[in-house]
This record gives C-alpha cells, structure tokens and sequence, in this order.
DNA sequence: CCCCGTTAGTTCAATTTTTCACAAATTGCG
DNA sequence: CGCAATTTGTGAAAAATTGAACTAACGGGG
C-alpha cells in the first residue's frame, strides 16, 4: 500500500482531463491515448499519465485509455458520482448570478438555498431558489442535507459567515469575497479572487511589450523615505 | 541591470499585499513591516520580502515598510494607475452579473460595453452598461479604447470570441468559459472555471475524512479492460 | 558617537512540481 | 508465434517555488 499526499494542482487537472474525455466521448471517440489528448487540448502527455498513475492503472499499454472507462473512473475519483447540495450565503448580485450559473450548468451540484441578513429579501425567491434567514443557517443545513457553501458576501462579513459554516458542520468552502480567510484543518476552503484575477491582467498590461513577463529592475537603491 | 522573469504567483501575492496595505492604511497604520505583515494576514515574512525585492528597495531595514509608500509603489506596479477600459462579451447570466460586479466593485477597471449576438438583447442596457451587437465589435473596440476583454459565453463560442478579440488587438483577456482556449503568445489569457472549482471540493467530501489529502492508492493491477 | 536591537534584502537549502526518458506491457500483422 | 509499433507507468532529472538563515543597514538610547 502506497499513501501519498495528492497536490490541488494535480486534482484540478483531474476536472480538466474530466472534461476532455466528456468531449470525446460526445464525438463519439471511444479510445484516446495520452499523446491524443496532449495534442488535442493542448496538455502535457506525461503529466496526463502521471496524475492518472496517482489513482490506478487505467490505461492499457500499447493502447491508452477507453474513454468511457476512465470517464467512469474520474467521476468516482472526484466524488461526482454523489449528488451535492449546495447553498449561497449573499444574494446579492454575484449569490445570485452564482445560483443562476450552478443551476443551468448541468452537474451533481444543486442549489439548494440562498442565504441573506436582508429582511426585505427574506422569503423571496430566484429562480427556483428560495432566500433564507441566516438566522435559520444550522437549522435549514441540517435540514436540507447541504455539504457545500459558497461566500457571496461583502469582505467584511466573509470570516463571520465561514465560522457561521464552520459551526455548522459544513466541510467544502467556496468564498468569493475579496479577502483571505482562516478555516480549520478538516475544512476544505477554496478562494475565487474576481479582483486578484483582473489586477493580474493589469500588471501584464503595465509592463514594456513584447518581454513577456521579464522586468527590468533598476540596480541600486530607490528612493529612501524620510520620515 | 537585473533582467529577471516574475511568477504570476508572485505577481498575483503583490495583488493581496495591496489589499493587505489598503486595510492598514484604513485604519491608521503608517508603518508595517514584512513580520508584522505577515503575522496579521497569515503569510510568510521571508516571501513578502522577497515578492517585493524582485521590484526595488522598498523598505528601511531596523523600521520596516512605509504604509502609504510601499502601497502607492504596488499600484505602479500593478498597473493600478492607469485606467482599464473592460468588454464584456456574453450578456447571460455570468456576463451580466460579472458586469455588475466590476461597475460596483470601486476600482481602475470600467466596464465600458457588454457584446452580444441575440438581436433582441442588442441596444439595451444593463445598468448603465449598453449591450452591443458583436459584429460591430472591432469598431467598438477602437472607438471605446477597450484595454481588457472578459469571456462570458458558452464554453463552444469561446475559442472564437477569442480569436476575435486578438484580432482587435486586445492584449488582456479574462475567461470564464469552462474550455481551455489557446491564445497566441503576446496575449495574456487567465482563466477563471467556476466549474473546476467546485469539482476540487466534491474531491475533498469524496476523501475518507480525517486524512486531510493523502489518498491510499490500491497496489497491483486495478481492472484491465477487455475490448 | 557608539552599541544594541530590529528588520530588509539576499543567498542558500529544501520542497514541490514538471518534464524527460525508458523499461514493461500490449496489440496487430506477417 | 514472434517481431514491430505503440503507449503506459514510473524513476530520475530538471525546473520552479518556497522557506530558512545570514548579512548589511538603520534608528534609538546611553
């Protein structure tokens, strides 16, 4: 028995590769290769090998992958083969584009409830999907079976919002709010930065054309500051 | 001269001191230091001083980081000083509510236009936003000095809005389309795959609890399929 | 004015991640 | 059946990233 630690990147690239053979097998391709879907989606052959290799012996020499075969195998892997009930804590304009987005994308991810502090949206519903109390979070957690949050609040109230998740027993975080938060160990907290995101852009825009991310540092000191 | 390549991990942690500094310049703070720094937002000292060294001398060793200093001298780096002209291309769901979130969210980046193809959407307005008629999108492009573009659309439309986008010389471009997408190499593509995110938790739910990210790989041949 | 404590900037070591390259396994064909 | 053509799974090398340790610089107090 061999134990190892599993790295994101690794599991992220399992989504991806999820993804490909969701392609495939749509076109009606019933066998790939690793070669095959390097070149088809732009991946690296070897890296699509070794994060497989992680898991188990999908592949046949000589031959590669049957698609639906290893389809099956990541779904299971990814824990995709279970239904997931999701709420959104923040109706605002991102909770509720959000609701929208999960629930017209087709996947084992249901949105299952918004939450909200605002009286006046309290009972409301979009979509399908009925507004909440936070006051009521255990409570309707517990009730509706849900396993996965997602942080659609204001920065200043996402850390009050994840002890609230937390307490609650929730153990998959997904957090939109422009702020690094602290989770405990047996929590799974994953951050989607929109502004980090767009000021990474902006810093490629800022630099000299045509370097290609190298800078030029200036060589010596830069201004010292009085105080 | 030092010509050296930067990390977008470095770049996009220069994105989270900003923000870092930002909230101690809100609250009175005029000097930090990169312990201090890293003590209150749970970073690691040795990396923020080293982020930062790729850039300049920004500090004074024995008393630290000048607040409004480091902070004004992050914004030139990022760009942050220049105003960002954003499109969005897709008026769904995502692109709407990305809009909105981008108008709101106070910062350097203004939407300018949302794109669409649906005759029936084309000439409205999302809150102060117009939505414009994609085969006009070069001409608008040009005339609106648009800097960044943003891919809300289909995951079968991506690649294409992409080309289009190139096309038009846009050197940024921000993907939401749950598809890698190939640009050539004097355009920054960053992509952003709520769906992705999401599978990565149901990964984690899908883990015996407890062992924290290391799975046990079963030994010895898994199935071997027969053709 | 010098010494002590502090902290930036930098070098070096450790860790993680990616890539390479090759042995082992499998199929198809002569 | 055996050989050639593939292609996996993996061990080892390379590259990238992080973290720790050290050196140089600065300010305050005696």
């Amino acid at each position: 028995m061999k134990v190892e630690k599993i790295s994101e990147l690794t599991t992220n690239r399992l989504s991806v590769y999820l993804r490909c053979l969701n392609e495939l097998a749509a076109t009606g391709v019933k066998t790939t290769s690793s070669d095959d879907m390097a070149k088809r989606f732009h991946l690296n052959s070897a890296q699509i090998r070794k994060d497989l290799a992680y898991f188990g012996e999908f592949g046949v020499r000589g031959v590669g992958y049957y698609v639906e075969t290893l389809r099956e195998q990541l779904i299971k892997i990814l824990g995709l083969n279970n239904e997931h009930r999701v709420c959104i804590i923040g109706s605002g304009r991102l909770g509720t584009a959000l609701a929208d987005y999960y629930e017209y994308t087709q996947s084992n991810f249901s949105v299952v409830t918004l939450f909200d502090t605002d009286k006046a949206k309290i009972g409301q519903k979009i979509g399908n999907i009925k507004i909440n109390d936070i006051e009521k979070f255990a409570e309707v957690v517990e009730k509706e079976r849900i396993d996965v949050a997602v942080i659609a609040v204001p920065a200043q109230f996402a850390q009050g919002v994840l002890d609230l998740i937390m307490k609650a027993g929730i153990k998959a975080v997904m957090n939109f709010a422009p702020i690094a938060l602290k989770a405990i160990d047996e929590v799974k907290l994953k951050s989607v930065d929109l502004t980090i995101s767009l000021e990474s852009l902006s810093y490629f825009l800022a630099q000299p054309v045509g370097d290609n991310g190298k800078i030029v540092k200036p060589n010596g000191k830069t201004r010292r500051i009085k105080k």
